[in-house]
DNA sequence: ATTAGTAATGAGAATTATTACTAATTAAAT
DNA sequence: ATTTAATTAGTAATAATTCTCATTACTAAT
């Protein structure tokens, strides 16, 4: 994968917070840097980061959201202000009980808690 | 909410399919009981039917899928023909924990276990 | 039975998020 | 320096969903 400017400034802003963006949002903070970068070049390269394990995708509701940390986690959605944070990994049932009761092999396991945060 | 021929047919449709359908699904179902039935009013009805409880939707990456199912259960996708299937509330840490320890109140949990079903 | 009031409909336009296309640009290999 | 292929900006296209509005059809009261 060849180098490009817009790329690293994508990346590196996604990498520099924790709000989990989606694109319009990374697209305006990207703008401040190259005020000529497209939205199209924006979604581009945060798939081809995606792909390339640099970030991570989440759907929130039907929009995607970025998400810079790797580290497996869940995490809390708060219905009032929309916010996303990020929580330890809560145990489960392993997969491999879930394997052996529906005879499906489990890869990944998204898990969300949406309620009120203590803004609110 | 007053009676609607179109509304029942479309919460008997819902009702009737274990397969998490989408409005689209829905939509041409509809058609076949009420040719001129137009999808503004599918996805009209399924948002009220959800708003009622009689439903839940269930986002499928950036679409919305219908579940008929009320009570409590999670979902195993599988990432190769695209099937929703529902499995039994699997235990997890409390919310009374997430509570305590990040001062949110969790109302909902939704959780889903992506991986490769047993038809591949 | 008729009517008045208003919820619901069908048809199509509008919106939102995302992807695809294309000609021009640019990183990198020769 | 020249070539090559990846990448870009800008814009058109698409997909899913919501909105608008004139018309239709339930329902309660007459």
């Amino acid at each position: 994968m060849r180098y490009s400017l817009q790329r690293e400034v994508i990346k590196e802003i996604v990498l520099s917070t924790k709000i989990h963006p989606n694109a319009d949002w990374v697209f305006n903070e990207a703008k401040k840097v190259i005020p000529t970068i497209s939205l199209g070049t924006v979604y581009r390269n945060l798939k081809q980061l995606e792909s390339r394990g640099c970030i991570k995708t989440i759907f929130d509701g039907s929009v995607a959201r970025y998400d810079c940390n790797r580290a497996p986690h869940n995490h809390l959605k708060c219905r009032a202000c929309g916010d996303l944070v990020d929580i330890e990994t809560l145990n489960v049932e392993i997969p491999e009980t879930i394997f052996l009761k529906y005879d499906f092999k489990v890869e990944q396991l998204d898990m969300i808690f949406t309620g009120i945060c203590n803004k609110h």
